[in-house]
DNA sequence: CCCCTATCTATGCAGTGTTTAGATTGCCTA
DNA sequence: TAGGCAATCTAAACACTGCATAGATAGGGG
């Protein structure tokens, strides 16, 4: 026990430890696996110890959440900046969603499952999801606005990627894209660069009209 | 008690009463308040009951699970045969994924958190949602095959539209779709049909290229 | 130097999944 | 019709969980 840069209280820096300690929890054997009172032994504190940084458990998953969401913006941001024109942009932003779960897996897999962060009783959950959303959005307003997009309404095509990279995500963590990556000998990663791909192929052909029709 | 059309034991079909109360439960208060002590106490029986048809807790969740695929596939079949050509197809798809969330919201909030279901101890759980995927992958590969779609391998176009679906129907579930819905002042079925029509419209413009390049 | 407050321990309650041993009860057969 | 078998249920117990409370400890600011 070096004198340390900071370890403000008699027992180190409990809070930074049961997080670090519920991050590797949740990398080596999921979630579910992740107790108030397990990373309270494997700290070799006693049961009630993590109640004095968290107010319950679900607030130490919100602070996950929080801190994921954080990380997920720098990456988008780097993204978008990486990019040469707005289309890429887009196609970049996919990409790196799928990135950060594959370089971030125990804050993602908390990130897709908010309720662990009890939203209602921890109202950061819900407002750390906004920032990635709006940078997205933004994104798709300024290809409109250069006509690198098909105009109208940015909704739905905010919804189209936003829950493309979602859902991608989710069928990775929960199983089915992993099994299939193995069948067909390559890695989530790849396969979501070449449905990027044909995403960014789809919006270079010649401009369209994404408005719903009013009739039917 | 009026001697009813099939009540095998002396205690009813408990089985299925679990199973429709903890749909109901769901329905009510969400995964997270079902236990079997819970459905146990409110089916009026002891707590080790549910034990004699359901091994543990995740085969409850199993069934729930494969119940809802099945449900969900007749849902794509009908969704498919209503179409009037691929592209639409496709469309009807989307859509129909979504209407099937909004028919059966406790079916879908399982099959969106399949390790409620314990995979690795319930295969079925698994092998359950390779139908509806299936499905459609022969839709795209039939709309290839008659030039609706961009040639080339499936693979993309096909977990571009997987994931689309799972990723709406997720962000549903957990909140933020509902939430902006509210803003708009629309519903999330009104708004995948939007986001189905801008799918739709991309696909219908002249034809491309999905491939990756084997460069960059 | 002393107190104050954040932190931690000890303990207890209610709820959970799951197992075990034993009681009940309907059906099937002899 | 009587016997027995097997499915079903009860009762009780164990280990685990989140969480609340009361009291001990110890570092930093007055």
């Amino acid at each position: 026990m070096a004198p340390d840069a900071t370890r403000p209280y008699h027992h180190g820096d409990l809070r930074e430890l049961l997080l670090s300690s519920a991050l590797a929890t949740i990398t080596a054997d999921g979630v579910g696996a992740v107790s108030l009172r397990r990373l309270a032994r494997d700290a070799g504190v006693s049961p009630g110890a993590p109640y004095h940084h968290f107010p319950d458990r679900g607030a130490l998953f919100a602070a996950v959440i929080v801190e994921g969401h954080a990380l997920l913006l720098t990456r988008l941001t780097a993204a978008r900046g990486a990019a040469r024109d707005p289309v890429e942009v887009i196609r970049e932003i996919l990409v790196a969603y799928v990135a950060f779960a594959a370089d971030h897996p125990a804050h993602i897999r908390v990130m897709l499952r908010p309720e662990l962060g009890d939203p209602l009783r921890h109202p950061e959950v819900t407002a750390a999801g906004v920032d990635p959303v709006e940078l997205l959005r933004s994104s798709v307003v300024d290809a409109q606005r250069v006509d690198a997009l098909p105009p109208g309404d940015p909704e739905p095509l905010l919804h189209l990627f936003w829950s493309l990279a979602v859902g991608f995500v989710t069928l990775w963590v929960d199983g089915p894209i992993e099994t299939r990556c193995r069948v067909l000998g390559t890695t989530p990663l790849e396969l979501m660069a070449t449905v990027a791909h044909a995403v960014e192929n789809l919006l270079r052909r010649p401009s369209g009209d994404t408005r719903a029709p009013v009739g039917h």
